[in-house]
DNA sequence: CCCCACCTGTTGAAAAATCAACACAGCTGA
DNA sequence: TCAGCTGTGTTGATTTTTCAACAGGTGGGG
């Protein structure tokens, strides 16, 4: 594999990463779909462009559905989640996994005690030390 | 308050993202400590027009630190880890917030018993439902 | 004291991203 | 059939972003 294309070296654009987005949001989508979910949309041949860039980079693919194209994530959805979340709990959590976790419990308002709260910080203490 | 400034009405450039997230993962930083962490580091001049117009865009302040100024984001970092937990959620679990944690507690290796797992995963669901 | 090193403020140029126009192909229904 | 709709391929203009140069201010060390 010569060069990684979820790599940080060549980050998105503004618009390329609002699309992007919306084809991890959707799966897949054709163009027309893309343009009208997109923030102030441009018109279809812009939309067309930035799918012909986000090709070029190798970070989306296509496929013929009938008479038209329908793009998607040329990476995997679980790598996709993978590199997000690492970014999000190094940049946001100062790599604080178990940080990360607890605010994303506190988020969902699920209502955990906090004697098993507490249970799942230490576990993931401990593997941070083991692991790693 | 007449706008948000953390809305998606304006999302930001590729090195404005950059250098916020330099911003919010060392807390404050003078304009040498950013250039230095940016990849590709243009000039001292270049990265202070990019403060610049994050500071009109009111996502920056500043402090006199001595005789020199420090960054630092101008919302408050829960809530930008809100946000950004929120956008992630939505955009790359299709909204499962127990998917989310799911894949964060794997990403960090903890060895949870399956069963406190299902009892942990069983009350976001309930959350979700009651609350919302 | 005065020079040097380091910082900020401002402006305009260079590069990149964004966008739209136009040309052409295939399909569909009157 | 063939006119119209919908789609793609390509090219170049417009706008935005990105960058660097220059001017000026301040403080510390020789």
């Amino acid at each position: 594999m010569p060069k990684n294309p979820t790599s940080s070296s060549s980050p998105l654009t503004r618009r390329e990463r609002q699309v992007m987005d919306i084809l991890h949001r959707r799966g897949e989508s054709t163009v027309a779909e893309i343009m009208a979910d997109l923030p102030d949309p441009p018109t279809y041949s812009a939309v067309r462009s930035i799918l012909r860039i986000l090709g070029e980079k190798e970070l989306i693919e296509f496929k013929e559905d009938g008479p038209r194209y329908v793009y998607y994530p040329a990476t995997s959805t679980g790598q996709a989640q993978t590199d997000m979340l690492e970014h999000v709990v190094r940049t946001y959590f100062a790599g604080s996994t178990e940080q990360a976790v607890t605010a994303l419990l506190r988020l969902s308002d699920a209502d955990i005690p906090e004697k098993e709260l507490s249970s799942l910080r230490e576990r993931i203490r401990r593997a941070r030390q083991s692991g790693r």
